[in-house]
DNA sequence: AGTTTTATATTACTATTTTATCAAATTGAT
DNA sequence: ATCAATTTGATAAAATAGTAATATAAAACT
């Protein structure tokens, strides 16, 4: 009601927090015993003894065995059971659905890939939600078992509301509700996500991220994605809209971007403004090694191809890519001076960047950015395993999960 | 101990975390009923009862007579007792030091300004401790009255610390644990904030950021200093340094500024960059009102004459403003994509700017912003009341004792 | 075998919020 | 005037969740 106002804490918030924190500390760094989850979350042996029982009554934990100790009792370790329930993940990307079938840890069991141009039924929705049927029928596992789905999609979007707003290129998934869409079709809780934002979570519960609580995490896959992960939070910002780094300008003199900003950092670092940059080069007579692949029009010229003939030591790809690195470098020093992150966390595609073009990017963030925050920064990349945009999705549903522990405790049976 | 674990609950922060809220909601929007603040906090009105009762023993709270009610019987309003203790504001600029006196509404009693170059003892901690014990005599006020204290002054520092690190063009007060210091001398609380931070700060406990909890600041004063406030808290990053707006760049291949990266906002918008502006218009032979006023040398040429110029309508400086505004609001649109906040709130100096300059602004906002954030973005201009560099440093120390309320309800006198 | 150490379980307890109920105060209709 | 309705605020018993103290278990070391 009144937002703008301190919210208060009453018990049933003080049991849901701890437990959240207790499950959120689990997954996170299991094995671990009832002590380490008393000491990392401030609570006291006492209280681990009696939630950890909960959860053991639940079975969405179990003792798996002793931990080492110098002296006296070994300790009981204690992990999630990782088919108590199973996780649904999808990514909508600009090329195709994505639907993958994991356990608790996040493990993939099942994976269907299906071209999103190809329709089954009458609309998008009828595609997706045939698709998601087919894809747990496949597994072979129960609809009852199936606890959460997450989805993850190009923005924009607002992930409150479960709403895609206007994807460009996709006008027939325009103003679509697909979070209660789905939610409702298969009575199972399902959050909507930024795909960004969805692999940023993604690294910092299962990868890079892990030891952060605090990054700005930045993808360069199909445009330039970003999410901002504050005090082990996604940072979502006001409107839902936060943690735009591609849409951050570098340049207010530069070329006019589709967002409306001028020289955003996607016009320079983006794919397809590389793609473009070697093409440009090469009309101008720069030598390539590209031209001995696809031919001398550069016929069906990809991002990918690029990064491959930087591997192969083709120096006009080598410049192109270094010279993207500084610009995302110096819209990630702008994001540093900002935020003051611990971490940058380097996703997709740019794992695939040679050394040499990631270190102008470190070298721009450590000569440009405010020192104090340079000094302890860490810049890493991407450790998110395949399928990792079914892994960002379901992880967005993990997280909403943990985050309601009741969703995990007082489980009502689904109806598929 | 494990900063990276989520933290629990444990019944004592309960108690204090609902004490906190309840001060919080009743400082903002005082006055306000029990049934109020028990709605504004989400807690039960017994729990208030017990809550306001606790606050009426302790003296910090009074009933102040009865409210509207359409009907049933009448709410029995609420609000601080101003005077039951005192704050303490002390602003140290590049210019001087300010110390001012404050009741704890924030109004200011007495106030003492002092040249920062002119010491008083054997250095400049010597200096602002007897200049603090001055205006405490002055005030007539009993040091046992005197509750906590708040210190803000420009960059670097680390709050959390107390600690000055390295201000430009003042050595000797390098790397002085300021806050510790002062606390120590008068046995009183004692925070020591960033002065933009500070300002912010009070613009959401008294300005113009009252009806917001997520919004960027920015004053252009002495350099161009910015906070960030996010969910009604401060946000000052993983070491301390966030926020720095002035220190992101809108042009990457622009001159390079002293903290080490290039085309900083404070290269085009602050005040001194602004000074070089028109002195260079000037020697290219651009005629200006200024020269009336300063001789055709411009001598002593200061960004107030700008302004006053501006407000004479003086073309050159009504330019230059405005070019100003434009990279300001420039440097803005980055901060909006990045943070997504609910408004900008301009501060000190930004307020004296004539409305087409600041029209200038917000253009370049509304044009560049993500569309979805700018839509609902408030864009105001400063309401805090004068003192305003005291009044944020008192700010920071009200701020940190209703965090703290224990700090209120369990005092044990203090020694001057 | 006995001591020390660490982990976990148990029990009684404490602090706080909460539920339920009641009293007080006001409006307005009868 | 009286009564019903409405809202605020007070009170006391109840519920809840975490906690301190203590006991027990299990291992290492001497």
């Amino acid at each position: 009601m009144h937002r703008s106002s301190r919210q208060g804490t009453n018990l049933q918030s003080v049991k849901w927090q701890n437990r959240a924190a207790v499950l959120e500390t689990l997954w996170r760094f299991q094995p671990l015993s009832r002590r380490d989850l008393a000491r990392r979350t401030d609570l006291t042996p006492a209280t681990l003894t009696n939630i950890v029982a909960e959860f053991l009554d639940a079975g969405i934990v179990q003792e798996t065995g002793f931990g080492e100790q110098r002296t006296g009792r070994r300790p009981t370790m204690l992990a999630f059971v990782p088919d108590c329930y199973f996780l649904l993940g999808v990514n909508l990307s600009r090329t195709e659905i994505s639907i993958g079938l994991f356990d608790m840890r996040l493990n993939a069991l099942h994976v269907l890939v299906h071209p999103i141009a190809v329709r089954i039924g009458d609309g998008p929705v009828d595609t997706l939600l045939h698709l998601i049927r087919q894809a747990v029928a496949e597994s072979g596992l129960d609809w009852e078992r199936i606890i959460a789905i997450g989805i993850s999609a190009p923005g924009p979007l607002s992930g409150q509301e479960g709403m895609i707003y206007a994807p460009p290129h996709f006008p027939d998934w325009s103003y679509l509700p697909l979070g209660p869409l789905v939610q409702q079709a298969f009575n199972v809780p399902a959050w909507l996500e930024n795909d960004a934002n969805a692999n940023a979570l993604a690294e910092h519960w299962l990868g890079a991220g892990r030891a952060f609580n605090n990054f700005v995490y930045v993808e360069n896959h199909s445009g330039l994605g970003s999410g901002i992960v504050l005090n082990g939070q996604l940072f979502t910002g006001s409107t839902g809209v936060a943690a735009e780094v591609g849409h951050t300008s570098i340049d207010h003199h530069g070329p006019r971007c589709a967002c409306g900003n001028y020289g955003c950092v996607e016009m320079y670092a983006s794919g397809p403004a590389i793609v473009e940059r070697v093409r440009q080069a090469h009309a101008a007579g720069r030598r390539t090694l590209l031209t001995d692949w696809l031919g001398d029009a550069l016929d069906g010229l990809t991002f990918d191809h690029v990064i491959d003939a930087s591997h192969q030591d083709d120096p006009l790809s080598i410049e192109v890519l270094c010279e993207a690195c500084r610009a995302l470098g110096q819209g990630l020093v702008n994001a540093i001076n900002l935020v003051d992150p611990e971490a940058i966390i380097l996703g997709h595609k740019l794992h695939r960047f040679r050394d040499d073009c990631l270190e102008s990017l470190r070298e721009v963030i450590r000569q440009r950015a405010i020192p104090q925050a340079a000094a302890r920064l860490n810049i890493v990349v991407t450790q998110l395993p395949e399928p990792a945009a079914a892994t960002g999705a379901a992880c967005r549903a993990l997280s909403g999960l943990l985050q309601d522990p009741h969703l995990l405790l007082e489980r009502t049976p689904a109806v598929g």
